[in-house]
DNA sequence: CTTGACATGTGACACGGTGTCACATATAAT
DNA sequence: ATTATATGTGACACCGTGTCACATGTCAAG
């Protein structure tokens, strides 16, 4: 979390400096990403950073978690749209996720998260869907989904499908990033792999 | 990849170096380890140590892809045991797999391993069952599943069922070590996940 | 307006880690 | 014994980090 100065300064110079963090974790991984680069080019003095961060990975987070609030944001009116159907809600918001790759003119800061994909990040990302829900006040786009759509019994059982669907789905996203997917090919794959946890792994047994 | 120096060592040598590392890498993850330490532990001079490895992460996919190999010959049995049966075999993997947090003297490495699992370290894992074998040529594991205990109709079904699986499996093994899960627990989360799956995620229309 | 107290800005610096390179030493073939 | 080739070695230049002592701004009370 940024500190409380970095929240008091004008609006103008957190934008400066939020830009060139885009832009220094656009240019490489969290790994490789330094403070002397994002300074200089914002033109602000190493000090100041300190006074308004932690350290990269307090900015670096903080700017995740915008992205993944505006995603959240729009998962909630698509499944609003779709009436709570998880799957056709799902699919859409990868079309989305995807489409954001030709839109943002910082697509490599997203490339680059999704490449380096772990647990910190993925759970930035999902925090407001994907939680884990157990202690936590259930996320209001938990409470979204229809469950007459699905075939469970149960609240635990929801959870199950959630954690399911956001592994797949993750997976699907860094799958793109990997191997440059065209968007046909990303949604082709993606889509088969939904309908088949729909229908089901198991062979029925003809009788 | 080590060079062709660190391979002509004597053995012993060898495995002092990668004690000293898995030590390391067992104390803080991968970008907070240093060579320094490592050398230091080994008592080898840092001139030696960019002899045999490039760098860090050099050796540190090496030694984690000794473990993947280890779980690779693991998985064919089990496979082999299981005559096909893919669930059943990811099942008894995915015990396999817990209890190592138990046997291994160097758990940590494992545990950091997920923890930070991206997707670089994810395909060294995995490479040898759940890689893409779009062009590659198809791993022998992948070749060991029995088709007829599935829900599909062709080879590139198969490959999204082992995508989907990976993912899932993958999700779970990271949840363990996050959470710190009891084996009860984590086997019980699996179980259901796999069983879910298996009979399919959608409600059937009840006519 | 002046003072003082507190918040914020600033950049030089100490620290620690990296990868290299010139030189030393071993090995082996002629 | 000589030469060539491979390997060992650690001092060093480089770079990035986070801090700290000091400078500057802000604002309320006298």
């Amino acid at each position: 979390m940024p500190k409380q100065t970095f929240l008091s300064l004008p609006e103008d110079k957190q934008n400066t400096l939020i830009q060139s963090a885009k832009k220094e974790f656009s240019r490489v991984p969290l790994h490789e990403a330094s403070v002397a680069n994002i300074i200089k080019d914002a033109g602000i003095p190493r000090g100041s950073f300190y006074q308004y961060f932690e350290d990269k990975e307090d900015l670096y987070y903080y700017l995740l978690n915008q992205v993944a609030q505006e995603n959240n944001k729009k998962l909630n009116s698509i499944l609003q749209e779709k009436k709570g159907n998880l799957f056709e809600a799902l699919l859409e918001q990868f079309r989305y996720m995807i489409s954001l790759r030709h839109h943002e003119e910082h697509n490599d800061f997203l490339r680059y998260a999704f490449l380096n994909m772990n647990h910190r990040k993925e759970n930035t990302m999902a925090n407001n869907i994907y939680k884990e829900s157990l202690k936590n006040e259930r996320s209001q786009t938990l409470e979204m989904v229809d469950p007459s759509f699905l075939n469970i019994e149960d609240k635990q059982e929801l959870s199950h499908v959630i954690r399911i669907v956001g592994a797949i789905t993750f997976h699907n996203l860094v799958q793109v990033f990997v191997h440059d997917l065209t968007d046909e090919d990303a949604i082709y794959n993606y889509e088969a792999q939904i309908s088949l946890i729909k229908k089901g792994l198991q062979r029925k047994e003809v009788d």
